[in-house]
DNA sequence: TGCATGCTTGTAAACGGTTACAGCCGGGCG
DNA sequence: CGCCCGGCTGTAACCGTTTACAAGCATGCA
């Protein structure tokens, strides 16, 4: 079943019914209604990988994430694809293990499948890379990593305004020692969510010193240990750099028959689904995703053949729930 | 850069290169040599839509979920992409959102991208649409649905025996009031979990009946108002159709200062990650998704051509935590 | 009436591979 | 020495579209 069949069909020639099919206003409606119906009859699909090749444009777009298993990640990749299927875009989603080298083999997996758009949504990237598919001519857009130029788009997340908001919440509910959990620096995003936290803290006057920092992997398990390791500096709140790690911490406390907010005040980041579920349900500062992803979408398509990306802006939301209070010091 | 330039450099035809390049041994070693190192130099990839559309092998699988938004389908879905790569495959993941429509819609973008193979991770099915899929010489392999067929695989969760496991665990415990918070009866899976729930209980000599059964939408929300309904009843134990509602149940407990397992003991199904993160951790039924993900892909490649699919069974195993323990009357 | 003009449609050459078939070449055997 | 055979390589058709260009046709205007 192929054009063919379907002009012969039609009585017409196959230029006529690819026009028809790519809405080509050249065509009669007359003439496009016997095609259509010819395509009707016969439940003709057109062969994508042969329009591929011929047009040059797969319609297809790669979404490179660290790690699906990751809630973080679900939401944005539930967004971007149902956008992309809307506008007649298959996606490919690829996670990364947060290692360079499958990011590499990400990368190229989709430029050999000749992909119209990759949007990376993890941080971890070897120098060449972003070349390679500039070269290729592909669009790429990215999350927090470098600067817009030439098919390449940067979606910026606001994580100092999100620390920012956090920590004023805390410091309007009296709290004075604040600490952090930090995650792996080696992720960009870790790092200036770290950065933030010691910039604002010290713009409210508050130490960050004296071990109030710790390391939390961005996980739960790492959350639980870094808030164990937290606990005999006394601090009043602590902000985590994910919520996993918040989560972590929850554990932690509950483990330790603490109470929050009673005791002690948590904030996570992120605002993944299952904060909402947590013992006490977690105040969090909310990254949309959803937002996130329909920026990347825009991003790829608004970047033809040599235009120059841009910058797109996204801010965050404090999430105020059930895990932080007043201080108790300065309550009683 | 085409399969052209690089039999030039070859000095070569294009035939050989293809030939290399498919490992061919119709090739000498040194031709191949010769081969190979202007695919080097001159940084070629081959085209895949070109390959494709010759070949009509696309190289390409389809992975249809419910949503990759519910925490049961991360795991599966980094399971069978990893082994797909691996096996140089590409993988397009598509979410039905429990929609047989949407599930239409998704097997039609897969058949028009030529996939080599259908999984089908999720029961909502439309009657016309595996016939459909047969008919385009597709392979197709589901969960829990339908017998084998003309390349069409079924793997067969043993929830039966899960269910068993739960109630034999719960029965060894001297529970004898055992609830059932079901799953939306319109799923397949939720339906036969709750089928073996009521068999084994009734070969146990249990009873069923007398509200002994809430209806949970397999959702942490819906769990948490089950247990809430479930509670008049004095159950000494609750099965959950999946992890979710049980972690619903969970809270709902929890909201109620009822203590798990003192009071009331709690058993999941699925084994999602966060199971082993809850309050007290989730005695669950297990299933191995990535097992699952080894037999789906396992099940496409197996079934080339005309050849009959076939029955790949898999079974769950009983894993127990924290929210299990001797039944608080038989206790005192 | 004749011709330029503007639409609509058709013809055929790409797009970049795979593969059936044919051709070439050297070695072994009668 | 001639022939057959088998192994390696090349030629060219084909996979199913898109699209530049050409062609046909009606219309309007001089």
């Amino acid at each position: 079943m192929d054009i063919r069949k379907v002009a012969a069909k039609a009585r017409v020639s196959t230029a006529t019914v690819s026009r028809t099919i790519n809405r080509s206003d050249a065509v009669t409606p007359a003439t496009a209604a016997k095609v259509w119906s010819a395509i009707r009859e016969l439940n003709y699909h057109p062969n994508t990988h042969a329009r591929t090749l011929s047009s040059g444009k797969s319609h297809i777009l790669g979404l490179i994430i660290s790690d699906i298993t990751n809630p973080f990640f679900p939401d944005l990749v539930k967004a971007f694809e149902s956008i992309a299927i809307e506008r007649h875009y298959e996606t490919i989603v690829t996670n990364t293990e947060y290692n360079p080298e499958r990011m590499a083999l990400c990368v190229h997996r989709l430029l050999d499948r000749r992909v119209d758009g990759i949007a990376i949504m993890t941080s971890e990237m070897e120098p060449g890379l972003v070349d390679e598919v500039q070269r290729a001519g592909v669009p790429i857009v990215t999350l927090d990593t470098g600067r817009p130029a030439k098919r390449f788009s940067n979606i910026k997340v606001d994580y100092s305004g999100g620390i920012r908001q956090a920590i004023q919440h805390l410091v309007g509910l009296h709290h004075d020692r604040l600490a952090f959990i930090r995650g792996p620096q080696r992720l960009k995003s870790a790092q200036v969510r770290y950065n933030a936290y010691a910039r604002v803290a010290k713009e409210n006057h508050l130490t960050t010193s004296g071990g109030l920092i710790a390391d939390g992997e961005h996980s739960i398990e790492g959350g639980f240990t870094a808030m164990l390791n937290l606990l005999p500096q006394k601090p009043t709140a602590v902000l985590a750099s994910n919520d996993l790690s918040a989560i972590g911490a929850l554990q932690a406390l509950h483990h330790k028959k603490l109470n929050v907010p009673g005791d002690i005040s948590i904030v996570g980041f992120d605002d993944i689904t299952f904060s909402r579920h947590t013992q006490p349900e977690l105040t969090t500062v909310r990254i949309p995703r959803t937002e996130v992803a329909r920026l990347a979408f825009e991003a790829l398509m608004s970047t033809p053949a040599s235009e120059n990306g841009k910058e797109w802006n996204v801010s965050t939301e404090l999430v105020i729930r059930m895990s932080t209070g007043q201080c108790p010091r300065t309550r009683s």
